[in-house]
DNA sequence: AGCGGATGTACAG
DNA sequence: TGTACCTCCGCTT
C-alpha cells in the first residue's frame, strides 16, 4: 500500500525495531544477496523518508538501503525469531527480537549518501517532512499547463502522494482534476497543500487512508462502512459508477496518465 | 489453473 | 503512449 505515508511509517518502525545494534541482513530470494552479505552483522544507524523512497542507513562505509516499494512492494515485520522464508523475499533483517521481510520492491539497492542526497534533490517537497519547501511546489504548479491531477502524482512536483490522495484531495476542495495547474490560484494550491499535510500524517498515524469528513462518515450518513483494499474510509477513490457521499450524483471514473482518476463532477465542476 | 488488477516508476520510441 | 518491471490475491473458468 504505498504511498508516502507508507514510507514514513516504515522508516519510523524499521528504526524502532533494528536501530542501534548489529543486525542480520539476508536475501533469501538470492536478487539481493552479495549486498546483504556485506551489511549482515552491522548495526542500522538510522533511516530515512523521502516521498515514496526508504532509506536504511549503515555504517558510513556502507552506506544507504534505497528501497522503493513500487506497485506491488511490501514490508512485513514480526516479533521473535525470523519464521522460515516463504515466497519471494528480497530482503530480510532480524534481530532474534524482531523481523523485517521486503517483498517486490521497485527498487532495493545500496547507495552512498551522496546517491541518497541526490535521489532527495530530485524530488519535490514531501508534506510529510518538516524541511518541506510548498513554495518549491506552487512555483511548479502555477506554471505549468499540465493537469492538476498529474502534477500531484509528479514526485518532482510534490513527493509522496499517490492515486488515492491526489483523487481525495481534489474532492475534498471542490478541484476538477482536469484544470491546469496555472489556472489553480493560490489559496486553492495552499489549502490543498495543508491538508495534504494533516492527511498523509493521519495517514502514518492511523496506517491506513482515511479522508472522509466527520459529517459524511458512515455513522453519520447512517450507512454501513465500505470495506475496500486500500483499507480506509474515501470519497471517491475507486468508487467509479457510485453515488457520490456529498451530493448522490456518480462518481466519475478515466484514465489519465495511464492511472486510474476518480472524481465527482457535480461536487469538483470545470 | 489462469487471468487481471493494484496505492509506482523508468525507459523506449 | 506504451511496455516492462515483479509480487500477491481475488475472481473466473
Amino acid at each position: 500500500m504505498p504511498e508516502g505515508h507508507v514510507i514514513h511509517r516504515l522508516a519510523a518502525d524499521y528504526a524502532e525495531r533494528f536501530a542501534g545494534r548489529p543486525v542480520r541482513v539476508d536475501s533469501p530470494q538470492g536478487k539481493f544477496a552479495d549486498t546483504a552479505a556485506l551489511l549482515d552483522g552491522q548495526p542500522l544507524t538510522g533511516t530515512e523518508a523521502h516521498g515514496k523512497h526508504l532509506f536504511l542507513g549503515f555504517p558510513e562505509l556502507l552506506g544507504w538501503v534505497h528501497i522503493h516499494l513500487g506497485l506491488y512492494g511490501k514490508v512485513a515485520f514480526g516479533t521473535g525469531p525470523a519464521p522460515a522464508p516463504v515466497g519471494q523475499i528480497r530482503l530480510r533483517l532480524a534481530n532474534g527480537d524482531h523481523w523485517a521481510e521486503l517483498r517486490g520492491p521497485n527498487t532495493c539497492a545500496l547507495r552512498t549518501d551522496d546517491e541518497r542526497a541526490a535521489v532527495a534533490a530530485r524530488l519535490g517537497p514531501d508534506p510529510l517532512r518538516a524541511d518541506a519547501d510548498p513554495e518549491a511546489a506552487w512555483h511548479r504548479v502555477s506554471r505549468s499547463r499540465s493537469a492538476i491531477a498529474t502534477l500531484l502524482m509528479d514526485q518532482q512536483v510534490i513527493a509522496g502522494v499517490g492515486n488515492v490522495y491526489r483523487a481525495e484531495v481534489l474532492f475534498r476542495h471542490g478541484i476538477d482534476p482536469h484544470r491546469p495547474g496555472r489556472d489553480l490560484n493560490r489559496a486553492e494550491w495552499e489549502a490543498c497543500w495543508t491538508d495534504l499535510v494533516l492527511l498523509m500524517r493521519e495517514g502514518v498515524r492511523l496506517g491506513r487512508i482515511d479522508t472522509v469528513r466527520p459529517e459524511h462518515t458512515p455513522e453519520a450518513m447512517g450507512r454501513p462502512p465500505r470495506v475496500d483494499d486500500h483499507g480506509g474510509e474515501v470519497y471517491v477513490y475507486r468508487r467509479a459508477g457510485q453515488s457520490c457521499l456529498v451530493c448522490a450524483g456518480p462518481v466519475a471514473t478515466a484514465t489519465l496518465a495511464a492511472r486510474n482518476l476518480f472524481w465527482c463532477p457535480r461536487c469538483q465542476p470545470r
